[in-house]
DNA sequence: TGCCAGGAAGCCG
DNA sequence: CGGCTTCATGGC
């Protein structure tokens, strides 16, 4: 499936730091597993992108994925004709980069692992929750063997000691904390997914292990609200270097996560970080 | 070896 | 409320 667009750059997306599942397999080409599938993806052109998959998968699954119906571009105009220079260059250099809608789930458990670790170190972790309880899949387009994210109810009754041996480190009584308050219904993330950001924050706090900024995360990231606006270690920097401490995301009112997202990939480029 | 990573909980004042 | 310490683990 081949599909045109100015704002949909796969490496930009992928090393956004907001989904932990997406590769680099060769130059211009990703593998992604979401939804227990496999793609690939092959950045074929600036803005020519060729998935591997149906056209109806694209039209009920990816497109909405990769929210390819929402005008990234009026975003990065927007922010290029604003007197902001360090989001002009941001917004300019990030334009590609897409806010994913992505298992609610799968963000919670993943941004649960991230706390205290680097990109690189998160993947590691959340591969080998998806080898050890996760189903072993073939994508036979590609050959390739996979593993899915697993599901609420068999994290939920995994053994602490077992997850010990996945050297989650501290985290892993909050994941199992978290699966089952899922499980059993105590969070409904689909309900979560319509209420407000601020409503979904206050809920998902009151798992332990979920403080304010990876709440955020998975408003942002695994129910789309994007007026969320995470500050981790890195957005401190560019909040404190760039800003005075004196940025305020409501100037960015209903889409601040986006803004974040550009400062978030723009900060890390300039310190050369490139996972 | 000490410091850092898409932090949060527990405790203290 | 704000500041300090501790919590596993891996990479540099």
């Amino acid at each position: 499936m081949r599909i045109r667009n100015k704002n949909f750059d796969i490496k930009q997306i992928a090393e956004s730091g907001q989904c932990f599942r997406m590769d680099p397999i060769s130059e211009n080409k990703h593998s992604l597993i979401a939804f227990d599938r496999y793609i690939e993806l092959e950045q074929v052109e600036e803005d020519l992108i060729d998935i591997s998959c149906s056209k109806t998968d694209y039209e009920f699954i990816w497109k909405d994925y990769f929210d390819l119906d929402f005008d990234y571009g009026s975003i990065v105009g927007k922010l290029n004709s604003d007197s902001d220079e360090f989001l002009k260059a941001a917004s300019s250099f990030g334009r590609g980069i897409r806010i994913l809608r992505q298992d609610p789930f799968e963000t919670l458990i993943s941004f649960i692992i991230s706390q205290n670790k680097n990109i690189p170190s998160i993947k590691v972790c959340i591969e080998r929750i998806c080898e050890t309880y996760g189903n072993r899949m073939k994508d036979n387009k590609s050959g390739r063997d996979y593993y899915t994210f697993p599901t609420p109810i068999v994290l939920a009754e995994a053994k602490k000691e077992d997850l010990r041996a996945l050297k989650l480190g501290y985290r892993d009584e909050y994941i199992i904390g978290a699966a089952r308050a899922v499980a059993v219904g105590d969070i409904d993330l689909n309900a979560l997914k319509i209420c407000s950001h601020d409503e979904a924050v206050k809920a998902l706090k009151s798992i332990k292990g979920i403080g304010d900024k990876v709440a955020n995360c998975i408003s942002l990231f695994g129910l789309h609200h994007i007026e969320a606006f995470p500050i981790d270690v890195w957005m401190k920097r560019v909040l404190s270097e760039y800003y005075q401490d004196k940025f305020d995301p409501e100037k960015y009112s209903g889409y601040a996560g986006i803004v974040q997202q550009y400062m978030f990939y723009y900060i890390r480029h300039i310190h050369g970080v490139s996972n």
